[in-house]
RNA sequence: GACCCCAUCGUCUAGUGGUUAGGACACCGGCCUUUCACGCCGGCAACACGGGUUCGAAUCCCGUUGGGGUCGCCA
């Protein structure tokens, strides 16, 4: 049978890491076995869902990189449809009307707590006859789930799980305003959509018992399940907002790369050997439920950091200036970036990429090349260009005007020999010579720097730096 | 409180009865080197605890402890 899954966010909010890990996970599970993955946004909550909730959460599939097929389902659209199957599992006897007030349930739960029984409906209306329902109170609709026996979820990553049907209460279906409750949405939509394997997080696992049973009383056929462990914070507690379960967006603008994003959230809570570093296509050969561990995974931003430098040095460089040219032109400005500039960076790309963990990085560390004069001295560079080393750089200058082949092995091989001729250790006159070309202490190898800049540059910039 | 789930280095994990318990990140040394990175070499570091089962247990069973989840006319 071919696989069919589905990622359901409710567009409460932004794509959290967990929510994207739970897309990709689905995702990867589908490519890797062929099937058909859709997008279900579960707007049944019309005061909570938003419009720029459900943008974000497609802007954020979208640039994790994880496509879906067929139209995007809208749940909300599909209320009359849930009402229906309420009915049915009514005229089956599946169901009852039950009478309860809110406050008579509030009341009820109440007293359960303060008597340390279990917090569920007691059933109330269960056997009762809607002829004695009071008057004036629109009724709900509630699943006769069975009070004997036991329910078996046979889960995919949890294996089987086992609950007491005495532990079970009856849920509402239906509201007394006739819309449909999550707990039936879920389960009508999954049927109807064809959905083979329901792969979300943990958190849903005592809803399967639940659910299963509306299921049953339906006369559907189970989906197959599978609840992956949550993602926790650095110190085990829950993941929060405190920890990084910010939106996706976040994490791009912090700097980050979908393919290090998919790369490291593929390994919190799923492994394969001794493989890390697995990229998209290899992840989809790999896949599959089986690696997937059962023990919640805490998330750690420094593991990301480093895949993403790694993704940085395998990344082509006309894409990784395009993608730190937003942040290169707040930097220079109001000063333009122009196409020489691009190219030059583009030149550069190879010098500066192994040397940052995040776009953002990469962009700061790059702006020195195409920044105009005269060029902004960190402190450490200030500092470093005390007055020995001024009248270095302008002893220095005269042998490097008149270099007509301006190439890194000509520049370092002139450089070399003033340094010889003055007596000097090489970084004796690097490292003034860094501070003058690149504002900084630390920079991509200096003789690289100075072939990329050219020799006017080069020069001029030497003399802002020796005045 | 009730129910459910989980438990290997600091972190992510490999390991499915017999291993010097492996890898990766982080950390600490060293090499490379004009700086910083990259890269390479080396080091530190774990089976939560207690009982069983077994010739033998990280692996199987029970309990304890700890962590997490769920108990809405939210999703």
């Amino acid at each position: 049978m071919a696989v069919v899954t589905r990622f359901a966010p409710s567009p409460t909010g932004f794509l959290h890491i967990g929510g994207a890990r739970t897309a990709l996970f689905n995702w990867l599970f589908t490519r890797h076995h062929g099937g058909v993955f859709r997008l279900r946004i579960e707007d049944t909550d019309r005061v909570r869902s938003t419009q720029p909730a459900i943008e974000a959460i497609i802007d954020g599939l979208s640039w994790l990189g994880v496509d879906w097929d067929d139209e995007i389902v809208y749940q909300s659209q599909r209320a009359e449809r849930h009402a229906e199957v309420a009915r049915q599992l009514l005229a089956a006897g599946h169901a009852y009307h039950c009478f309860a007030t809110q406050e008579e349930l509030a009341e009820m739960r109440e007293a359960a707590r303060r008597e340390g029984r279990p917090i569920r409906y007691d059933g109330r209306w269960r056997d009762r006859d809607p002829s004695e329902a009071p008057p004036g109170v629109p009724p709900v609709i509630r699943l006769r789930a069975p009070q004997e026996g036991e329910t078996v979820i046979q889960d995919l990553v949890q294996g089987e799980v086992r609950v007491g049907n005495e532990h079970l209460d009856d849920m509402v279906l239906l509201r007394a305003d006739g819309t449909p409750t999550y707990m039936l949405s879920v389960v009508v939509d999954d049927h109807d959509m064809g959905i083979t394997h329901v792969i979300r997080g943990d958190d849903h696992l005592n809803n399967a018992f639940r659910q299963a049973h509306v299921f049953l009383g339906m006369g559907w056929e189970l989906p197959a399940f599978a609840h992956i462990p949550l993602i926790h914070g650095p110190d085990g507690s829950k993941l929060s907002k405190r920890h990084g379960a910010l939106g996706v967006d976040a994490y791009r603008d912090m700097g980050y790369l979908p393919e290090a994003m998919r790369n490291y959230l593929l390994r919190l809570g799923w492994g394969h050997g001794d493989e890390e570093i697995i990229d998209t296509e290899r992840a989809i050969e790999l896949f599959d439920l089986d690696g997937v561990g059962r023990s919640p995974a805490r998330f750690d931003m420094v593991k990301l950091t480093n895949l993403n430098g790694h993704y940085m040095r395998e990344a082509e460089d006309g894409r990784l200036v395009d993608l730190i040219w937003p942040h290169l032109q707040a930097l220079v400005a109001p000063h333009p970036l122009s196409e020489a500039a691009r190219d030059l960076l583009v030149r550069a790309m190879p010098g500066l990429k192994v040397r940052a963990k995040t776009l953002v990085e990469l962009a700061s560390s790059a702006a020195f090349y195409v920044r105009p004069r005269p060029l902004p001295m960190d402190e450490k560079a200030a500092k470093l260009l005390d007055p020995e080393a001024k009248q270095l750089l302008r002893d220095l200058a005269p042998r490097l005007e008149g270099i007509d082949d301006w190439t890194e092995t000509e520049a370092e091989a002139r450089v070399r020999s003033f340094a010889e001729d003055q007596g000097k250790k090489l970084g004796k006159v690097a490292q003034p010579l860094r501070a003058a070309l690149t504002g900084s202490t630390t920079s991509p190898g200096i003789f690289e720097v100075m072939a990329l800049l050219g020799r006017e540059e080069t020069l001029a910039r030497l003399r802002d730096a020796a005045a």
